[in-house]
DNA sequence: GGCTGGCTTGGAAACGTTTCGGACACGGGG
DNA sequence: CCCCGTGTCCGAAACGTTTCCAAGCCAGCC
């Protein structure tokens, strides 16, 4: 920068105007500078620019779980695309899966001076987030410890629908496969419990069936026990998309060895739902927007603009019936290859 | 900082070293800084670490398209848990779809002062990073402009396993559908050429088919088109994840209208490729060690610990057989003609 | 003509580290 | 006794910005 303003003949603090915008510049000036810049190939340095006092880094943070995971992968994504449009970049965390190693990686990144944070919480204590003085947006999920804006999906609209739909169609014997602990499934249980309830059936609660771990191989195991007992359910509700896998491949290895395939509904969508020789409906919500909205609270809290109590986002989840035999409008989007 | 070194009464170097490591420090004094650190409940700020002269940060940036790609999900997370590892962060650049949108972002990363890049490039030329001083590895596609290290898979022999697998069973009329005009997909032609010349079987130029865009859709429609002809391919090989699913799908819709349904061969396994209807064979790399090695590699560039000409990583592909009747549940009578 | 006030402009201070030259103490060898 | 090396520590300089204060200039007004 002193280069440039040397080049320009001009002052330090006249090239910092320009390349900020350039208010208070006389324009003849403005363009001596932004010529010198040019030939130059001068690029603001983004770390010294974040060392002023007070001043954050252009960088969002995003704490979250396995990317490989097409949830959290449409997440990223989305809020990749707000911050950008903002000139923002997004910081990913390492993040182990350990409490400990998420509380790491949040201090990480919050040495790195980043304007804000986007977490997808596990357990733990969140609350040594409290005195950090930046802006703390939790996705997906409320944290403990800390009182933060929240953007989440209707988990115990999402359950609800999900169990009328299964009851009005006539099923009064359903299972529900539920991962381990995480307080969304906790709210899908309940909106299934009240499904029932409304509709003047007990929840066989030996049809509730709890998980040790959260993926599909103990989703599979469950499925095939709960579909060899001599009373079997006639519809799996599957909470979590991982989890509906395991069941679908538990139910095509059973095969023929069933009476009755169950009908199969599933939280979350996934791609090839509709490809499946058992096509299964599910409850969907937008993911993309879950990321976006956060990307877009965090923003406006970083620059000041809001100040409004912590927000908490609430989507809804809707369900995309499949099996009826028809298919149900493409919703792929427009993908490209790699 | 200097509240920790009053706190200790100690000078500034000192906390420095410390922090650092601590060598050249006497234990006592050593303990006393700790101490200190902990009550003030200092953090190193890193932005100002990394605007020491020749310095960069400790963050590592990666350039990539759609993450809900699974490919491209993969790759960030391996690259993700490598860097992490090392404690560095990994800073996603938004990435627009343009050429030119791409170069903006990998320029705003470099203005970030990041240790090293990450690029799944995009077409275009990417000389401009030349004087960039800042180590570069290309992913999966090597780029023009530049002499950079790369880490990729075997496409042209992942081309060739697939044709070979088809002719091996008998195949003769194969198609093949081609995203538009990357590297990566002319490899895989290629092969797919090569192993046709060495069985002594003259491909089919009808069957040749280039996409207008590397999306399923597209992917679809070709399909759909190819197989409607007088004479059909009896096979086909998708050279793209989507791009299968999209092959998959017509052929789903064209069921029985066909007398013959085509074997189909992926390039890149998906999820839930086993549990569809037709079971698709699929040409299978290790994804993640892409993104390991890219970031290993990065990390040895910026550390000055490899010093070597650029280098090629090539990592092999494997044929991973379905279809062959052990796993698909017999559900619809969609089987695969063999 | 002097004063006021609005544009421009220049330059110094500040941000929080790391590093480097030097200083001090101590001990051992000549 | 002097010299020198070693171990420890101090504090200033430097990194590349932004921001603030002061200053110069000019026009307009009294």
């Amino acid at each position: 920068m002193i280069d440039v303003a040397r080049r320009a003949g001009v002052g330090l603090g006249t090239v910092s105007r320009v390349v900020n915008g350039g208010h208070g510049v006389r324009d003849e000036t403005a363009q001596r500078v932004r010529a010198a810049i040019d030939e130059l190939g001068f690029q603001r340095n983004e770390v010294a620019r974040a060392l002023r006092p007070g001043k954050k880094s252009t960088s969002l943070a995003l704490v979250l779980g396995d990317l490989t995971n097409p949830f959290y992968a449409s997440i990223a994504k989305a809020s990749l695309e707000v911050a950008g449009q903002s000139g923002f970049a997004v910081v990913l965390g390492s993040v182990d899966e350990d409490p400990e190693g998420e509380k790491r990686a949040i201090q990480e990144l919050v040495s790195r001076q980043v304007a804000g944070l986007m977490i997808v919480p596990d357990q733990g204590d969140h609350a040594f987030l409290q005195g950090a003085g930046v802006p703390v947006v939790f996705v997906d999920r409320p944290a403990t410890g800390i009182d933060a804006d929240i953007v989440m999906v209707d988990n115990e609209g999402g359950g609800r629908i999900a169990a009328e739909h299964l009851l009005e169609q006539g099923h009064e014997r359903i299972a529900i496969i539920l991962a381990p602990s995480y307080y969304t499934i906790g709210r899908r249980l309940r909106g299934f419990r009240r499904a029932h309830r409304a509709a003047g059936i007990e929840v066989d609660e030996s049809l509730v069936i709890q998980l040790p771990e959260g993926n599909a191989e103990a989703a599979e195991k469950a499925t095939r026990e709960v579909m060899l007992r001599p009373d079997p359910p006639t519809a799996i509700f599957s909470s979590t998309n991982f989890l509906t896998e395991g069941v679908l491949r538990a139910l095509g290895e059973l095969g023929s060895e069933l009476d009755n395939e169950p009908a199969v509904v599933g939280f979350d969508d996934f791609r090839l739902a509709d490809m499946l020789p058992t096509p299964v409906t599910v409850v969907a919500s937008d993911i993309a927007e879950l990321g976006r909205s956060a990307a877009r609270l965090l923003l406006d809290r970083a620059s000041g603009a809001d100040t409004r109590p912590p927000q908490r986002i609430v989507l809804p989840c809707a369900l995309i019936e499949r099996g009826s035999g028809e298919r149900p409008p493409d919703s792929a989007g427009k993908r490209k290859a790699r």
